[in-house]
DNA sequence: CTGTTAGCGCGTTCAC
DNA sequence: GTGAACGCGCTAACAG
């Protein structure tokens, strides 16, 4: 039956092929278990169907069903390559396994490209609706029909419950234990220290959890950094100068604690302009799991955001009912060589 | 009209709160040119439908139309972030700016996965199918309906006829016309050079392209590589082993040519390593324009990948009828300051 | 037991 | 301007 098919081949070409009536024919082929028909029909109806390569047309279906085996994706960014790809990828992984399929949308972070998203998944029936926030935060959700199931993922509303993050709290708790473990005590610089974002509109949630794990985790070991450096912005450019900073002020520092991967990227490269070595000088640890922390020289030691893994929990989510609250998906240690 | 709006608004509503027939509703919503319908029933239809903020159902609407703004984007790899994200960003901008929808599908390259994602892909009507490819070759694509329209993305299939590339001809030309505008001429290594891409199973059309244009400008000034090192792979790693060879065979190479900007990376870190200056000692051009290019200290000068370009391309044709054959796309100068 | 008919879901289109 | 059929599959009610 390959080749140029004209026409689809509907429920009725199937149930005339087995002699029966379209009803039969549906009943069978959506298996349904009260089913009072013979065996005999059962064979004909499945033999038929394969027969012809027949498949439900899924317009038709979902105009009775209500549903579509698809499930909108909505994020701000896909543009911030790094983050958005994982989850991604891990929700299509787990969107197939169940026999589903992504419609993928973009927002820009703008309320009414939200608006426009959310309606065109709505005109398409949509089982549910996933939305991402590629910077962790409270997302603004437009109104949407009561029934509609909805998933937050990397960040959080407060008109949705079900939610899926990173377990930051534990993650930077991890770090301090890391180089901690490895004998680093006054020692520790920290990169990145934002407190714009720990405070004020801009407030990310999981920024600020992986700061309070990393604090408490100090705290724990009655340790203090001995500094902590700011910055707006968490690119290679300024752990660069950070970190140059850091080596001028602070000729005693062992370890440096960065907030991201691309600062610890940047921070590389202020040792080896001063010809310092990573890990005999100084250890590094940082957090992502960026493509870059496998690319340097030696390997960057960091706590991994699990993208995939949120993804796939995401859609899981989504698809089992009776689910609410906050999942946190655990952030796996990648240990290199810079500790 | 918000909140827990309990059942969807149907034509059927609006026709009966502006006091017509759904035919004469549907007619006017949809815009037909020949309407022989009044302006005062144009404008009750409209009022009503605005008032009950009416949205047609797609499903419906598919089942009548064949047609449902929907156009299924099928990868083999998402994984591969570096270069599938652009695509899909550029693809999602331009699906937008049409009113229309992405369905994403991945396949990991195998052929059962790619039948299950086509036939995922028509069970929902899509109204097209882009498929791309992350690394660049001939595509195997199953048997599709006659009618289905198709795009191959940064690939190509005897099948179909219609694909975007990238102009990887004239981007090989012009890196090497940059090293010879900056007065480079017999010390010029070839990094990453791979035979086994250039011929056999795994030939990609695109890589060996890039090789051809390389090749073809290095001929019309008369000049040859001083050395071409080859490898498997083209990550930061190899670059990393080439250059050390290089620097230590070639001392008179003033030039590096990387086939992609890990490689550069790679390159980068071998200098860095015996103390050779970027570009005071040595410059490099490299391919793809990757994140990680910008990183570089000092920046990384290189021939892009136009990623997002071209899934804006990839829409547009399958949008537009009546077009065939190769788009190629031009591969814009990142210029930075390696050279 | 084994199966059928009729009508629905929603929007489009044709004959009148 | 309208009624009715249609696209396709699902389901309640009904018949042998």
């Amino acid at each position: 039956m390959a080749g140029l098919s004209k026409k689809r081949v509907t429920l009725a070409d199937v149930a005339r092929l087995a002699g029966l009536s379209s009803a039969a024919a549906s009943m069978i082929l959506t298996g349904r278990p009260d089913t009072r028909l013979s065996a005999e029909a059962h064979r004909r109806v499945h033999e038929a169907a394969a027969q012809l390569g027949y498949r439900p047309n899924l317009a038709a279906q979902a105009l009775r069903t209500d549903k579509t085996r698809t499930i909108a994706f909505i994020s701000d960014y896909v543009a911030t390559t790094r983050y958005a790809n994982g989850l991604i990828r891990g929700a299509l992984a787990a969107a197939q396994e169940a026999g589903h399929v992504l419609l993928l949308l973009e927002t820009g972070g703008e309320p009414d490209r939200e608006v426009q998203a959310i309606e065109a998944a709505l005109d398409r029936q949509v089982d549910g609706i996933i939305f991402a926030a590629m910077r962790a935060r409270e997302i603004f959700v437009p109104t949407l029909p009561a029934a509609t199931r909805v998933v937050m993922l990397n960040g959080t509303s407060s008109r949705f419950p079900l939610s899926v993050l990173p377990d930051e709290l534990t993650g930077g708790h991890t770090a301090v234990e890391l180089l901690y473990a490895a004998g680093h005590r006054d020692g520790i610089a920290l990169i990145g220290h934002n407190r714009i974002a720990e405070q004020g509109l801009f407030r990310s949630d999981t920024v600020g959890r992986r700061i309070a794990g990393i604090h408490a985790a100090m705290a724990k070991h009655k340790l203090r950094f001995a500094t902590e450096e700011s910055c707006w912005e968490w690119e290679p450019q300024h752990g660069f100068e950070l970190t140059r900073k850091v080596l001028a002020q602070h000729p005693d520092v062992t370890a440096l604690l960065c907030l991201n991967d691309r600062l610890a990227f940047g921070a590389y490269q202020a040792l080896a302009e001063v010809g310092r070595a990573v890990p005999g000088d100084i250890s590094i640890v940082a957090f992502d799991n960026d493509e870059i922390a496998g690319y340097l020289r030696p390997g960057l030691t960091t706590i991994a955001l699990p993208h995939e893994e949120m993804g796939r929990a995401s859609v899981r989510l989504l698809l089992s009912p009776d689910t609410s609250g906050e999942h946190l998906v655990s952030m796996p240690v990648v240990v290199r060589a810079s500790i």
